[in-house]
DNA sequence: AATCGTACCGCAAACGTTTGCAGAAGACCC
DNA sequence: GGGTCTTCTGCAAACGTTTGCGGTACGATT
């Protein structure tokens, strides 16, 4: 068995491998006659060549690493599936891993991808990752590399990141102005730099309007639901609930919308919520999820570009980074609050 | 730049390429010694073995390949997850690409992992996929393949699927159960077997209650959310409703629920609704959608799980197939009638 | 008729591994 | 001290490609 080799398919045609070789990709020294010979073998015979030794030999491959902390996370896929889309387009193929928000994992993950010799690693750290020697080995092996979503500013690679604190920012504002003052913020992890970015726009927004941030309202968790679903248990545990909570992301607030469903506390009558992501679920619930939309998809889309982008430009490359627009989609959640 | 071979490794040591190969494999030709003087060596210069070189040598890789439809579906998207999941367990990487539901992007993608050279193939077909050319081709080249969720019968592989039939029969059931009697179907394309194993199951379920399929209510589609709210529009064009509907699979049941609710119909009170799948939507929405939940993650643990057994088979190898169980999560969307 | 140019093709090395085989060095036996 | 066994290591080929360079054959030029 094994694949059909251009060796077998030289001996059939009895020409030299090069010849073949030559003749596929259209090379000049080839005459026409020949180039028709092996075209119709090899679509006769149906060779297709092998990447790898291709690969080998250019020392350099067609696929695209990538690594993000959870491949079921609905902004996770769908990012991916941008990044699929134009790879596709490109002639690149995709190898997926997931951290499952642990370092150790993340770290295997990339070995295993520069192990693999993908042309370039796209990567959305774990909650866990505080430490960057992994990312920086690779770039000091000259992997390419551009950060999503999650990225880690100090290093020296191209980042595709949503306005995190204009967004977080302008919701907070919209509370404000829906009639909310005393708001909390369920968090992520801390240390990491997109939770970071969007407190502060919590903060800045709560400041510039005169608000004060509580800090028994201002929590921390996970990115998942279960993590929401916790997080709103520490609220009921608090001796007084906030009038509206900023959550980190979409599951979480979806956590939040079922306990507090569970304990009756009505949404957005007793706490208004807001989330970030824009996940299908955001919309069927109900009140439907006032949320912040982040362009997954284009997200993907940019991330490879840029990839491509310092794939071409070879020595001569600056890291760049692009801030792509997020809009707060003002939902039943956060209806304007009735005294 | 470039990364560090094991020539170099070689080299640093004053020995053999091989003998570097053999000592890091462990070969019990080599010496405690020289083992360990390699290994700290390795360690220091971080070296990483190249797999394309490995793969090329072996004559196998350790990627497999997975295509699915569309990968921001959350069934699929959690599938891969569970791939993915003992995948890295084995020390495997995946390859992931959609089809997007086209039949020519499904060839295109399956070219390109075999040409990547990936141990086996995993795959959900699209829906455009009645002619399976490129899967025996794929068999012919002796490439492993495991189909899972969407199925071609006829090809002699292993199979990973749920009882639709079964699944069917019991949400019908239910629905006749709960005092709904003209039941319809909103199914996907035509010609598939996953289709035609639940419409048996619609068709019997219904039969065997003394009921009839009434033909106008039995309609087809696609597999999307907006495949639903189209669905729903053509129901709601005939002179009547039917009383319940089962909808196949839960994005398509979100679309004829948000169809249904902007046009004023109640559910369950107008039309009752049962989907497919168990999507983080359906328990979200206001009624919650009564599902048949699909074990996905363990699909895709269970496929990986065949592939590798396939693997290390070789040749006495008979495919198998496996009917994982689904349940049927009841839920608001078929509550008991009240007449 | 000798030279040159051009058009086409093959040889062989290389990419980074693995592995069968042979070889070197020492230990052991008689 | 010559032979045989071990123990360890190196050589070289191979996996399927690509590519620099050299070579052949032929027609054209002087």
């Amino acid at each position: 068995m094994g694949q059909f080799t251009i060796k077998d398919l030289a001996k059939k045609l009895d020409v030299a491998p090069s010849t073949v070789s030559r003749a596929l990709r259209d090379h000049p020294d080839i005459s026409e006659a020949t180039k028709k010979r092996v075209a119709v073998a090899a679509e006769k015979y149906n060779y297709q060549p092998n990447q790898l030794a291709q690969s080998l030999q250019k020392k350099c491959s067609n696929t695209i690493g990538v690594i993000v902390p959870e491949i079921r996370h609905d902004f996770f896929s769908t990012v991916i599936s941008g990044i699929e889309e134009v790879a596709y387009e490109f002639g690149y193929t995709i190898m997926v891993c997931q951290s499952n928000e642990t370092l150790a994992r993340e770290i295997i993950n990339t070995q295993a991808l520069v192990s693999n010799r993908v042309a370039g690693l796209l990567i959305a750290i774990s909650s866990e990752t505080t430490s960057y020697e992994h990312l920086s080995g690779v770039l000091r092996q000259g992997v390419p590399l551009v950060q999503f979503d999650r990225v880690v500013e100090e290093l020296p690679t191209s980042k595709v990141v949503v306005d995190d604190y204009g967004a977080a920012y302008e919701a907070v504002v919209h509370l404000i102005e829906s009639g909310y003052r005393r708001i909390g913020h369920l968090a992520g992890q801390e240390g990491i730099a997109l939770n970071r970015r969007r407190y502060e726009g919590y903060r800045d927004a709560m400041r510039d309007n005169g608000l004060e941030v509580e800090k028994k309202f201002h929590l921390h968790g996970g990115y998942r639901e279960e993590d929401g679903y916790k997080g709103a248990g520490k609220y009921l545990a608090l001796d007084e609930l906030p009038e509206a909570i900023l959550a980190i992301n979409d599951p979480v607030a979806v956590g939040v919308f079922t306990r507090f469903k569970e304990a009756g506390v009505r949404i957005p009558d007793d706490v208004a919520l807001v989330g970030f992501s824009d996940t299908p679920a955001a919309a069927l619930i109900d009140p439907p999820l006032t949320t912040v939309y982040q362009p997954a998809f284009e997200i993907g889309r940019t991330a490879v570009t840029l990839l491509l982008k310092q794939l071409e430009a070879e020595g001569e490359f600056v890291p760049e980074t692009r801030t792509l627009e997020t809009r707060l989609l003002v939902r039943g959640s956060s209806r304007p609050k009735v005294d």
